[in-house]
DNA sequence: TCCACAACCTGAAGCTACTATAGAGTCAAG
DNA sequence: CTTGACTCTATAGTAGCTTCAGGTTGTGGA
């Protein structure tokens, strides 16, 4: 199977393909007498299982691990839950700071209910006072 | 007021200072005899609406507007609303993907709940089976 | 006056996960 | 034997910075 033909099964570009293979996720293809990528089921399999990382917003890193534990099948599967549980608290705190983050505009947003000057507008001026105290950093890759 | 004073009252480091001017967020400062920026009350305003407003998660895109906007205040701040309004939609959408993506996880998760052999895991099991339909793509830079 | 050292300067590269483009080569059908 | 779809490599761009290299300026103590 040629490179587009396996783009098409894992629905993703041949370009996200090339760029797997490059940063390690994907095993290097070998290659026809053209020079073509060869890909086989095994393939398939390996970048579907990215993909669907990818669906569930993990990162590179956290896939890359998952991999190569699942490389060794034989190895207890806690460190895979590990993983995951991490990755579902990294969902749960970025929830959580989203979740300021709305409370925060809405508050913001009530100081100018009515349509008027860009000068007496009370979000701008709203903005403009805020103590950087009032919100969170960043934790996650999310 | 030197580069390093701004930053510290800002809250920011001196290279996002430099950033800033450089992608037009900021004005381009005076410079001294030995081509040290010189800042003003003014620069300390515009750069702390601009923190704050990433303190929001807003993109440069909406700040750069904002900013526009606030550049001229006897206009109506109706425009102001209205990029307020769509980044608490961006926000609102942004958490509605994190949710169904945590539902997600926590289904998955439930299907190894004892440690075992990697080749028996019930999540990577779970990872491998996924369809792609189940989830959203993302629409925001959130 | 000299020296050390902090703070400043510019420009370029690195980060994440891709996407897009240019320019060239391969292959199957008509 | 030509057309056109597909593939190849290498490079640059995206957002919002951070980090680094290599050089200049300003300030305080000896």
């Amino acid at each position: 199977m040629k490179i587009g033909e396996l783009a098409a099964v894992a629905r993703c570009t041949v370009e996200t393909v090339r760029y797997y293979e490059k940063e390690g996720l994907l095993p290097a293809a070998t290659r026809s007498g053209g020079n073509f990528r060869q890909y086989g089921a095994e393939h398939v399999e390996r970048l579907r299982f990215i993909r669907n990382c990818r669906a569930l917003d993990m990162s590179h890193g956290e896939i890359r691990r998952l991999l190569e534990l699942a490389d060794h099948p034989q190895d207890d599967c806690g460190a895979v839950n590990e993983v995951f549980d991490q990755h579902i608290a990294h969902v749960a705190e970025r929830i959580r700071e989203l979740e300021q983050l709305r409370a925060a505009l809405t508050h913001l947003r009530q100081r100018c209910c009515d349509t008027q000057a860009v000068d007496a507008c009370g979000i701008l001026h709203g903005i403009a006072e805020m103590e950087n105290a009032t919100l969170p950093e960043r934790h996650t890759h999310l």
